[in-house]
DNA sequence: GTTATCCTTGACGTCAACGTCAAAAGAATT
DNA sequence: AATTCTTTTGACGTTGACGTCAAGGATAAC
C-alpha cells in the first residue's frame, strides 16, 4: 500500500471477471458496451482492466436501462460525467441533452405515481373478490 | 343514439385506424399486440372492431412500456384488470404478481427520484463550466 | 362495373442487445 | 513441458418488438 493511494478504491482496476460479478452482467456484454462506446477500459497487455471511471458508468448504465433508456440514449448522457476533456461546443450540446432526459425522468417519475396509485387500487378491488370467493386472508 | 346507450363511449368501439390515431402505434402494432394476446377486439366479418376494453388495455400497454416492461410482463399483469371471468387460482397468482410488481415500480420511483437528484446536481457542475467558459447565461 | 379505399393474412426484413461458439494467446500451476 | 484458466477477437445465432412488402377480400364512391 503506498503512502499516497490513502483513497484505496479510487484508482483500483477490475478484471472483466470482477464486474461481471460487481454488476451481474456477462463479459459479452461488458466487451458490447465498449464496442459501443460506453465504457473505455484500459489495456494491460490485451486484457482489459476497468478503473473507477468505468464502474461509475456501468452504475449509471444499469441505472439508465432500468427507467427504459437505450444504451444510445445513455451513451449520449454519460458525457455529462465526464465532460471536463470535450470542447464546450460538446459540452453545451450534452448539457441540453440533459436538461431534456432530466425533464423526462420527471414526467415519468409522476406518471408512475399515478400508475402505482391506480395498481394499488386495481390489487385491492382484486383483494376483495377472492376474499369473497372465499380466500384465507393470510395467503394474500 | 339508443335510448339505452347513456354511456356513448363506454360500448363504442374503434377501426384499426382509429386506434392508430388513438395511440400513436401503427396497424401491425394492433395486429402484434393481439397476436401476443395483449388485445382481443372482435370482429365485424373479418375486421377488428376495438372496444373500451382494448381502449383500457392499451393504455396500460403504453404505460408499461414507458416504464421499461417488456410486454409479456405487461400481458400477465393486464389479467388484473379483468378479472371476472377467471378462476381462482389464476387471479390469485395474477394477484401476487401484482403485488410484485408494485414493490418494483415503488423501488423505480424510489431510485427514479435519486437519480434525478444527481442528475440535477451533475447539470449544475456542467452549468457552471460553461458559464466560466463564457457561454452566455441566456442559452442555457 | 370498376375504381379507390380499408382491411386482412402471411411472410420476410430489421434493429437493438446481447448469447454462443471457435480458435488462439498469455499467464499460472503442476 | 504440459495442462489449466482467463481472456481475447471474430463470427454467427437469437429474441423482442416491431417494419415492410405482396396478394387478396370487402365495401363505399363514382
Amino acid at each position: 500500500m503506498n503512502i499516497i493511494s490513502t483513497k484505496s478504491n479510487e484508482d483500483k482496476v477490475n478484471t472483466i471477471t470482477e464486474m461481471c460479478k460487481l454488476f451481474k452482467v456477462s463479459a459479452r456484454t461488458l466487451r458490447f458496451y465498449e464496442s459501443k462506446e460506453l465504457l473505455f477500459p484500459i489495456r494491460r497487455g490485451q486484457n482489459r482492466l476497468f478503473t473507477k471511471s468505468d464502474r461509475g458508468r456501468m452504475k449509471l448504465i444499469m441505472q439508465g436501462k432500468r427507467f427504459g433508456f437505450s444504451l444510445e440514449e445513455i451513451r449520449q448522457l454519460l458525457n455529462l460525467y465526464n465532460f471536463g476533456d470535450h470542447r464546450t461546443r460538446q459540452i453545451k450540446q450534452t448539457y441540453q441533452l440533459g436538461l431534456k432526459r432530466l425533464s423526462s425522468m420527471e414526467q415519468q417519475k409522476k406518471e408512475l405515481g399515478v400508475a402505482i396509485k391506480d395498481l394499488k387500487a386495481q390489487l385491492q378491488l382484486c383483494k376483495d373478490l377472492l376474499l369473497k370467493r372465499g380466500a384465507d386472508s393470510r395467503d394474500l
